[in-house]
DNA sequence: ACTTGAGTGAGACAGACCGTATCATGTATG
DNA sequence: CATACATGATACGGTCTGTCTCACTCAAGT
């Protein structure tokens, strides 16, 4: 149901996905409450029975979808350029998945993980892919004397991704990429080595 | 029921924090899905017909709850001190509230407004207050020279509160007093003028 | 102190939702 | 084609929800 076992019948395959497409819907159009056994049932036109077979708790469904749903989509920029700029790209496009769909299931996760603590372990297990691309650049630049060598990468990290969160999660506010420029501008400007 | 009406009668008064007490534990202690009138009914010792008068619908206890529940506390910093020093004792202030119950109620709250306008008007009421303080204390500072004129306030402002959103709601890390301390010193040391 | 009106407590009620069990049907695999 | 398994449909008891009624209590004004 919710460990790591192959799903091989297509049969399977096929009504799970589109409970997990009306599940993941539901969450993103009503929020967490509305995910619920009977309406991913009318959603997705599966019986009710079913969707109890797949995931017998609710909170099942929901950590499913979480599992790989706040997926950020990062990927690794470029080497060779300058470190301002590495981190300008990564930043962007970690601006760009928290203004679309995976924004509201992060901010659904949060709200959630205060008091479950299983949610809480699917953000934790989220937070540690994420933030490791920008530590690692952060750590290559400090290496290669890009940044000033008493540079705090863990503080310079929270404080290039907190305004990214605090403009979505408090404000509602779309991330635009000037600024996400003047962003980096500010803080990392300051570390960089003459 | 929800409006600014005052309410004169004691034995109203007396029911109505009665209840508003156990929803505010229920709160803290079980997250937003476990305010129902029946638990606050059964917390409070309070008949669950009255808990319906009270509050017909079960948004409106939590709007209740959220309207001066999630208050920050926050008090202007002394005079006449240097820039740093103000927004460090500002920010502290701010790190304990989070730390604490306001903490649990603002991840409620954040949790709740991406999917509930109600809710999210209360939180941007809540907003207002705040992070003025911190405003007219960067504001003053750039008038009397102690930041260069250039400085991007909102900016700033970001940068200063986005880590420690960053800690609380994300990391469920405590923030402590050497956290905001570094934070002060990394963020806006760049920006004051010599 | 008495009366009046409003608020409360207790219980009843129908309706909806929840979780499970059953059985017939449909589908994948040998 | 035969078997095992997943699904659809339905039924069931249990719980929660929202509303109503009625007797009781308490805060007013007379």
């Amino acid at each position: 149901m919710s460990g790591p076992e192959l799903i091989t019948n297509p049969q399977v395959q096929r009504t799970h996905q589109l409970m997990l497409d009306a599940a993941r819907e539901l969450l993103s159009e009503n929020g967490p409450g509305a995910v619920t056994h009977l309406r991913v049932s009318e959603m997705s036109g599966v019986a009710r029975a079913t969707v109890y077979r797949h995931w017998p708790d609710r909170a099942d469904i929901l950590l499913d979808l979480l599992r790989g749903g706040a997926d950020l989509h990062l990927t690794p920029p470029p080497e060779g350029i300058p470190l301002a700029d590495r981190v300008t790209i990564l930043l962007r496009t970690l601006a760009t998945s928290l203004n679309g769909d995976s924004g509201r299931i992060l901010t659904a996760m949060i709200g959630l993980a205060e008091w479950d603590e299983d949610v809480f372990a699917a953000l934790e297990r989220m937070r540690a892919f994420g933030p490791t691309l920008l530590r690692d650049i952060l750590a290559a630049g400090r290496d290669d004397g890009s940044l000033v060598a008493r540079t705090n990468i863990d503080l310079l990290m929270d404080v290039l991704i907190g305004p990214l969160f605090l403009q979505r999660l408090l404000h509602h506010a779309e991330i635009t990429n000037a600024y996400v420029d003047d962003l980096v501008a500010t803080t990392l400007g300051p570390c960089l080595a003459e």
